[in-house]
DNA sequence: GCCGTTTTCGGCCCGACTGTTTTCAGTCG
């Protein structure tokens, strides 16, 4: 069975944990860290590049020894230095140290001094009031360690979708603003690079004299819980069990707070290393030369102070965006006003709430050129699936609804399954009466790799496939992709003359940024939809937009930037 | 364990907050 990035990423990880627990040398463990969030990002799979006699090395974070190591783990399917490390430290310990509080030093402690190797353990201990007496601990330690674990035990802890995200933020930056002295208020963090799921929400504030704004942000009536308070920065627990960090900074130094907090972590350090360079010292404050600010009401100034100019926050993970910032080759990101139309849409004709002339007419008051409908086919028999003859009576209704628009366009589209030989679930002479066919998976998700992979390759062969929806089927939190190799996939798509959707559905979100980013580099356009099922899903092609922009799509490399006529082109098979 | 315009040793991002201890370690982001 061949072992994902993901996997290998995860062994690399535990094995920092358990080091960690050990009491090894810090920088040791930070390389492994390193190293698995450099294979986590990669595009390419290692099992594949090893295979190949690929050089590890030349990837950032990974040197000759981890490059040794990881050729062990795909190699062998094992791992001998965690293996060992697993007969010295318990199981349960990585448990442990994922309770918030609780870090390797104090895991070890509670291991070596009570013998505690699990969350049951820890748990029991807690009840009888053993941890306040260990040296270091005390009493509230104890109480924090206690509301943790309840907190674990009702709740998995899942990253929260950015739609959500969303909807937490807006209602609590208008209850902010609302404090005296405020000036600005930005949502920064990973809801700012625009990732697919947020941990928390970051929000950065600037004001005047603004002696009580944490005691509003910890008065604000969804928290559940004062984590930390402080004159700069306080964390919240709302009710939902999803927090909240504020930081109040002055507007001298709100470009370099931005920047600060937005991160990545990882983009942070490799910019703060490039200052050291340069003799300066970047933190939250601003760029410094010994005690002087040289450089921080803007974050565009504190890129310019490194000799950078400034980087989007959808390519701030450290993936090769500070390379191309240096050599002044970063993408210009595709934006929500380059887009023309969006291609994958349903109506009432099958699970869409909408008519098709509704849906129209929301899409040209978006300011869209095009829209498409595009229906689920026969095989998807709860959803109503068309079957050719309703196809028939859809192609007449649009050709006469289009006589009634002016300078907008419904074409004529289809989400046609793939059935689980690689056919199409409509008949072709059909399909080819149609602008454009999504072909799509709903069923048979747990086909094997190698067989899931050749049934979407094979449908490609059909001329009439032109896009590939939500390709890897996985529903954020509640469904995992199904296995297929993107690579192959994306090669195929090259080859024969198809596109792949980027479906902007928050709970879809599919293709995910690093797949992007590899389409773009094969030379596959992508067609950013969002498969909407009535008229305001239209807008979730906001989120869409930034999960193009995080996998580095320009304009150019998204088909629904180009007119309707363009888009006919870049459909006709080689 | 990685890395190099301070190149093969000696560094490794930086600061806030908490709880415990009394000057700071641990944790987090």
């Amino acid at each position: 069975m061949p072992i994902h990035n993901s996997d290998i990423a995860d062994i690399l990880n535990h094995t920092a944990d358990l080091l960690e627990i050990q009491g090894e040398n810090p920088f040791r463990i930070r390389a492994y860290r390193n190293a698995a969030r450099t294979i986590q990002n990669l595009s390419k799979s290692v099992a594949e590049l090893i295979s190949e006699n690929g050089d590890l090395t030349k990837y950032s974070g990974i040197g000759k020894d981890l490059a040794g190591k990881i050729e062990e783990i795909v190699k062998s399917g094992s791992f001998r230095l965690l293996d060992d490390l697993k007969k010295n430290i318990p199981e349960g310990l990585s448990q442990l140290i994922d309770v918030s509080g609780l870090g390797a030093k104090r895991v070890a402690k509670i291991y070596k001094e009570l013998k505690i190797s699990g969350l049951d353990q820890l748990k029991k201990a807690v009840d009888s009031g053993k941890i306040r007496d260990l040296e270091g601990f005390g009493k509230k330690t104890e109480q924090n360690i206690k509301e943790e674990l309840e907190r674990l035990g009702k709740e998995q802890t899942k990253r929260t979708k950015i739609a959500t995200a969303g909807q937490i933020a807006a209602p609590l930056v208008k209850y902010l603003k609302r404090a005296k002295g405020i000036k600005d208020i930005t949502v920064a963090g990973s809801y700012r690079r625009r990732k697919e799921t947020v941990r928390d929400l970051d929000i950065l504030v600037t004001c005047n004299r603004c002696s009580n704004i944490m005691d509003h942000f910890t008065d604000y009536e969804d928290v559940q819980k004062v984590i930390s308070k402080g004159k700069t920065r306080s964390s919240v627990l709302l009710r939902s069990d999803f927090q909240v960090d504020v930081r109040v900074v002055q507007q001298v130094s709100y470009g370099a707070a931005m920047v600060y907090f937005t991160g990545s972590k990882e983009h942070n350090i490799a910019i703060r290393k490039i200052g050291i360079k340069k003799k300066y010292k970047l933190n939250e404050y601003g760029v410094f030369k010994g005690k002087k600010r040289v450089a921080g009401k803007t974050e565009s100034e504190v890129y310019k102070k490194i000799n950078l100019p400034y980087i989007e926050p959808e390519l701030r993970e450290n993936r090769g965006e500070i390379k191309a910032a240096q050599n002044n080759r970063l993408p210009k990101l595709v934006e929500r006003d380059d887009i023309k139309g969006d291609l994958h849409t349903h109506s009432s004709y099958t699970d869409g709430r909408n008519t098709i002339e509704q849906m129209a007419r929301a899409a040209k008051k978006m300011g869209y050129q095009y829209i498409a409908i595009s229906d689920h086919s026969q095989h998807v028999t709860v959803a109503g699936g068309l079957k050719p003859k309703d196809v028939r009576k859809q192609i007449k209704e649009i050709d006469k609804i289009n006589d009634t628009l002016k300078g907008f366009i419904i074409l004529k589209g289809i989400e046609v399954d793939i059935l689980e030989d690689g056919r199409l679930d409509l008949p072709d002479d059909l399909l080819k009466q149609l602008h454009v066919r999504i072909c799509s998976i709903h069923y048979k998700f747990n086909l094997s790799k190698q067989k899931q992979t050749e049934r979407i390759i094979r449908a490609m062969d059909n001329p009439c496939f032109n896009i590939l929806a939500h390709p890897t089927g996985r529903l954020i939190n509640e469904r995992y992709p199904y296995d297929v190799d993107m690579e192959k996939i994306v090669k195929a798509a090259k080859e024969k003359g198809c596109l792949l959707e980027l479906n902007a559905h928050p709970d879809r979100l599919d293709l995910n940024d690093i797949h992007c980013k590899m389409a773009k580099e094969i030379g596959v356009k992508v067609v950013v939809n969002t498969d909407a099922h009535q008229t305001d899903h239209l807008n979730y092609m906001r989120f869409g937009i930034g999960q193009a922009r995080r996998g580095w799509l320009e304009a150019e490399d998204v088909a629904n930037t180009k007119s309707a006529k363009q888009l006919m082109k870049l459909f006709k098979r080689k």
